[in-house]
DNA sequence: AATTTACCATACGGATGCGTATGGAGGCGA
DNA sequence: TCGCCTCCATACGCATCCGTATGGTAAATT
């Protein structure tokens, strides 16, 4: 009788496991023993790897906070003369039905930063600097400043506001319909 | 010894209780016990008024359903040739930090929404008289019908995402800057 | 005055979750 | 071979929450 032996759990198989839950059931459906029965372990394990449930949030927190910044500035570069076109590429990249898999995330985390406070300061950083990724493209494509401030808010509300919306039975079009926002949003 | 009477609850106390809760907790905060200990009752009294917690949240659900289709109706109503200056109304209104107190039911509704049915449908419901609201100014401000459906879903989005951002340290004059994305936006 | 009705308290069983304590299995160096 | 270290299982006490069952009280009704 043959015991197959898993190969051993280590912190970011735990991180990765919680951010699938979190993103299936929300934060507060991130309990440890659930985790560990997905995992296919007891708690035992956990505490092994983790100060308690805590521990694990902030972790996952910040390992998504370094993803989207990340994220957001390899995005947003463009060789010098190309950022308009960099503009567009990231609304088409944010906004796009591509990129939903992270969206149930964002959601979850935004939701846990209304009552936690680790939570909101770091949906507070990824949004500022998603901000100024964007910022920074306008003024480089020749906006003067208060005008690529806005364009940036308005980039970055409509960008996160039509991921969390359902309009496919309403704009049948939807492609050409993004386009065409992207158009007015990025000049 | 006087015995104060507090007066009866009804269902509708319930209601708002538990609306006020999924506001500060998100739905999974939203306990039957924890809910009758903030009204100062038991929760013997809960399930005199309703059958269990799902008849409680289906009944939240809806009552925010009615409410915010009633509330876009109404602010989008505008008399004939005054359509731009209602969706100028609308942006101001639903951007605005006045409106900050529904944000957060949104959010948890929304956050439930992804692993509740009868959560996504009502979503979804009002997500499609938002946007015909919309469509219907933009229609009667004279825009053809593409044009009308794609800055419906503009803007949306963007008062949507506006909402849930913070971008105070960002944009130092934020109304200025929001007037001037409402004129993008409406026209 | 007696009874009914509406509303609520109390008490219970069962489920789930947290964090701790302790023991066990396997690899690995001495 | 022995002991150590890593990773995990098991078991426990405590807390929270669900839904039910049942009893109590004040007001309304007859």
């Amino acid at each position: 009788m043959k015991k197959i032996t898993r190969p051993a759990l280590d912190r970011d198989a735990w991180i990765k496991g919680g951010v699938s839950i979190l993103a299936e059931h929300g934060a507060d459906g991130l309990r440890v023993e659930t985790l560990a029965k997905q995992l296919g372990v007891t708690k035992g394990s956990f505490y092994w790897h983790f100060k308690d449930r805590r521990d694990l949030l902030d972790a996952i927190l910040n390992m998504w906070k370094t993803g989207r910044i990340d994220d957001i500035r390899k995005q947003t570069l463009a060789l010098p003369g190309a950022e308009i076109a960099a503009l567009r590429h990231t609304i088409d990249v944010y906004a796009s039905a591509r990129n939903r898999k992270g969206i149930p995330i964002e959601l979850a985390i935004r939701d846990l930063a209304r009552r936690d406070p680790q939570a909101s300061a770091i949906v507070e950083e990824v949004d500022a600097e998603r901000l100024a990724c964007a910022f920074r493209l306008f003024l480089a494509s020749g906006l003067e400043s208060e005008e690529a401030r806005a364009r940036s808010v308005m980039l970055y509300a409509y960008v996160f506001g039509v991921s969390l919306m359902r309009c496919d039975q309403f704009a049948p079009d939807l492609a050409a319909l993004k386009a065409w926002i992207a158009e007015r949003i990025a000049r």
